[in-house]
This record gives structure tokens, sequence and C-alpha cells, in this order.
DNA sequence: TTGTTACTGGACTATCAAGTACAGTAATTT
DNA sequence: AAATTACTGTACTTGATAGTCCAGTAACAA
């Protein structure tokens, strides 16, 4: 979206990049990075784990940083893509809407993957603002402007009594923060599923008694 | 609470630990962990810090990662102690006591010290689970506890309708865990004092809707 | 074929930090 | 005073790892 698609075909000349190699090396960075960390992850370890040399590591990436943010960036779109899906949901039906939004950002906050993203990047708040602050756009940001253009559609089709969107979007989805999410970002045990259903259901309750029409 | 007040008043010969030295490592490595997480702050660093030589950081805590445990053990019940207050909250004025709860807390995650300590915390999550498993139970489990027994006085006393406490209870509180918390965690801009105002407002009011006798 | 670029694999350097050793000094008990 | 423990300061050992160098090989364009 900020970029356009391709911006120069590039036909250099000698042996192309393999675009295979570059993604298994950004698999297993994500892999280690999640598990361990930007500062306890090798890049021998990284490397040896994508089937790659290091230099090859390297001479496509320059840096372990960059490599880390590479990885930031790779990943952040994609994995909170698949949470609001706002645009296909019926503003009639606010509280059905919010059960399946709810749901999916619940699944996403508790899942292993987005947990070790937020750790990581956690770990290098202040010392790599850039990152940071793409990965905030392009994550928590991004699911609460999509959850209240949802919620201005909701209040449009008198469904919904909405006077701060981003607000209650943010309000909404706050409330699957809590000490359930905690608990996933250090590693304890979770809430079954029984309570993560009593949790959402009660959320919405608790967000229609304020919101409904 | 856990132990008697002091178990031994140890009086053995020879020169006795100075608690001062021991309380400004405590305040620096404090000071460096925040800063910089558990990887990433020297012990060099902390005692030159602290004003005192590397062998006494070890022969009064050992290793890094000990020092780093009686560093969390030291100061979570102090930080979540100013949190609730709910005992001595009127049950009959259950508004204004959210208010009052939800500012001191909005505080709390929004001030570095708390900020710090939750990164460094998550970033030694799987590695150390003894210290993430008590700063859980001394900091967001018991901040909710609390909050619980308020709702439930306030249940008794008819002013609130809260059929499980502990859930309401940590829904409230994650209002306050939101787009904000994030930019926080990740040294971002943080919100202004009006937007914070009107937060703890709407979180109070979503709250009294939801909950309200 | 030739020039150019990508990749391998291993050896190598440089750096940084945890933890130890030790010899001397300070404080406290008996 | 004597024994004992705490502390200092510096130098040292040890280990890990980011990043480089290099010689050789593979793949592609002209």
């Amino acid at each position: 979206m900020a970029h356009p698609p391709a911006p120069a075909p590039k036909p250099r000349r000698g042996r192309p990049r393999d675009p295979e190699r570059v993604r298994r090396i950004l698999e297993a960075a994500q892999r280690h990075f999640n598990e361990h960390g930007l500062e306890r992850a090798s890049v021998d370890a990284i490397a040896a784990d994508a089937g790659v040399s290091k230099m090859t590591v390297y001479s496509n990436f320059g840096s372990k940083e960059r490599l880390f943010q590479a990885v930031v960036r790779d990943r952040t779109a994609p994995v909170v893509a698949g949470v609001p899906g706002a645009g296909a949901l019926d503003p009639d039906q606010p509280e059905k809407a919010l059960l399946a939004i709810g749901a999916r950002f619940l699944a996403l906050v508790r899942g292993d993957d987005a947990l070790g993203a937020l750790r990581s990047v956690y770990g290098v708040a202040g010392a790599q603002p850039e990152v940071c602050r793409a990965f905030y756009e392009e994550g928590p940001e991004r699911a609460n402007g999509e959850l209240a253009a949802y919620l201005r559609r909701a209040h449009s089709a008198g469904t919904l009594k909405v006077r701060n969107p981003l607000q209650a979007a943010d309000l909404f989805l706050s409330m699957f923060l809590g000490s359930g999410h905690f608990r996933g970002l250090l590693k304890l045990e979770l809430p079954d599923s029984r309570e993560n259903r009593a949790l959402l259901r009660e959320a919405v309750r608790v967000f229609m008694a304020a919101y409904g029409a």
C-alpha cells in the first residue's frame, strides 16, 4: 500500500538471488527471534537452521538488526490481516459481528506467533524506534482502525450508538488483553477454552450494554 | 506475609553486611535492567553505578540471574501496592470508587517503572518461570483480586450486580491495557492527559452500564 | 565462452561480558 | 589483640558471537 507493487524489475547481470533462500532465512530467523529474542538468537544458528551459509545471511540483510527488522515487517501485516475482516460483517447484527471479531482477536493474542512477536518487539523498544512504530501501526493501530470502521457503519445503521468509534474499538479489543494475555506473555498456563468463551461472551455483553442502540 | 518477619537475628562473627550497599546494588540493578533488559545490562556497569565492587555484587547475589530475580521480587509488591487501596473505598459509591481505582491503575501502567518491569520480565519468560510466576501473582493477579473483593462488597451492598467478580475485575482493568499501553511498552509517544481522562471516564461508564444495579 | 553475481564453508578477528583470583584493607565479635 | 567476615581494585580466564576474509563453485546474462 505504501509502496507501488514492484518499483524495478531489476534485470541485472550474473546469478539472480534465490528468493526461496531469502524466505527460508526469514522463517528461521522468525522462529529464533520468537523463541530467544534479538539478543540471545545467534546468526550462526539461524543460518544453520535455514540451511544456508552465514555469508548469505549477511549479503542479503547486512546485519543482525536489519534481519530482525525485516522479520518484523515481514510478518506483522499478515498476522494481523486475519483479525478484523470487518469489511464482510453485517452492520445490522453487531452482537454477532463482535463475537466474530472478538473470537479472532482472542485467538490471535493467545497464539504463540503474536506472543513471540510482542516479546521480541518489546525487547527492542527504544533501541529500534522505527521497527516499533511500524509494528504498532501495522498491528494494534490497524486492528483498532478496522474495528472502528465497522462501528461507524453500525452507528450509521442505527444498531449501535458509538460517539467515538476509535475509543470504543480500543476499549473492546482491550478487554482481551487482561490476565490471560499476561499469562501468555509470561509463558504461564493459559486459561482453558471454556474460560475463553466466557470472557468472549462477557466482553460482548458489556460492550452491548454500553453501546447498544 | 509468606514469611515470619525476621526468622533469625543472625548474630554472626566478623564484619556484618552493609544493608545500604545491598540497597544501592538493587536500585542500580533495577535502573539498568529496566533500561536495557537482562541481557544487555552489564554487571560491571551496575556495580560501578552502585559505587560498589563487582565482587560485592557476586558475594551478595551469586549471579546475574539471581540478582535479577531479587530485583523483580523486591519491587513488584511495592509497585502494585499503591494500586487498589480497595479496602478504604465505599461500596455505596461504586462509580466514584471505580474512578479512583482506574485512575491509579492507569497511572501505574503508563509509568516508566511498571513499563520497564514488564519489558524485562517478558524478556525472561520461559527462561525463568519462577520469577514470572512470582511477578504475575504479586502483580496483575493481586490487583485483580483486590478489585474483585471490592466488587463483591458492592454487590452485597446492592450497588452493583456482579455475578463473577474476578472476571469483572479483570475486564475492568483490561480496559486500560489497550493502545496507550502498547505505545508505552514500545516507547512511542503516549496519549496526553486529556485523552487519559476521557478513557477513564468511558471505562467507568461502560462498566457501570454493564454491571450497574 | 566470458564476465558477473550468488552462494558455500571454514577459518579468523575483534569484542564484550560473566565470573574468578588474589592481595590488601576495613569493620566487628570475643 | 586475634579471629573472622565484608569489601575494594585490578587483573585474569573463559566463552560466546557478530562480522569479515577468502578460495572455490554454481548459475545466469551477453
